[in-house]
DNA sequence: CTCCCGATAT
DNA sequence: ATATCAGGAG
């Protein structure tokens, strides 16, 4: 398949994944970029539904990266122990707002290569902070649903998110790339899930070159 | 590559 | 029983 026939299908997509989600936002509750990230370090292998429950209550016992700093590491793995992997996340968690508050005076950077070194930050999470809280189209965020997405839609034959994220960035205008991340997670949640894609009510199908081939509907 | 890990859908 | 959920570190 020519390169360029997948890069007009991928700008039909978008503008189709635009036009039905115009209003496709981070679906994670946050006050400011601090909160954005604890609650997507909290994401790996959560749902977004289950972070919110835990840092509802989570953001009013911990209210500055200090705070979360300075608590007992039981305490905080007991209070997001519902997200799984939660020594990790905990660890990640503290070692996040020791960072930022030893080497940034306790504000976020706005720097993907400060951010990929800080504890607990990929590539991923940082897209998501540079994006949402920041406005800063610095890469794609590639998680697990656009991951997914994009191999569906055969945008690309990779699946390291890394690799997968240069393709959408060739793909995509960049003017795009915030509005597209947040546009695919709500597609890939709402229709395009992983076990059983809802094609019948996709409004993507006429693009879609694996419509009929998905599993069973 | 493996490990971390609870909750839910199938 | 198994796959999956807004991944990252060793």
């Amino acid at each position: 398949m020519p390169k360029s026939d997948v890069k007009a299908r991928a700008l039909r997509l978008k503008d189709a994944l635009f036009k039905t989600y115009p209003q496709a936002t981070c679906a994670l509750k946050h006050h400011g970029a601090f909160e954005l990230a604890v609650a997507t370090i909290l994401s790996a292998q959560c749902t977004d539904e289950r972070v919110n429950i835990v840092t509802r209550d989570l953001f009013k016992k911990y209210r500055t990266p200090r705070a979360f700093a300075e608590a007992d590491s039981g305490e905080l793995e007991a209070a997001i122990r519902p997200t799984g992997f939660f020594r990790n996340k905990a660890r990640s968690i503290q070692g996040f707002s020791r960072g930022i508050i030893e080497q940034f005076g306790g504000e976020v950077p706005k720097d993907m290569d400060a951010l990929v070194k800080l504890p607990g930050i990929g590539r991923k999470t940082a897209n998501v902070i540079l994006g949402t809280a920041f406005g800063l189209a610095t890469g794609v965020v590639v998680d697990t649903h656009v991951s997914r997405l994009a191999q569906r839609m055969c945008l690309t034959k990779e699946e390291d998110p890394g690799k997968i994220e240069q393709d959408l960035m060739k793909l995509i205008p960049q003017e795009d790339w915030i509005l597209f991340g947040h546009a695919t997670i709500w597609h890939g949640r709402q229709i395009c899930n992983a076990r059983k894609p809802k094609c019948s009510e996709c409004p993507l199908a006429a693009d879609c070159p694996k419509i009929g081939v998905m599993a069973h509907e």
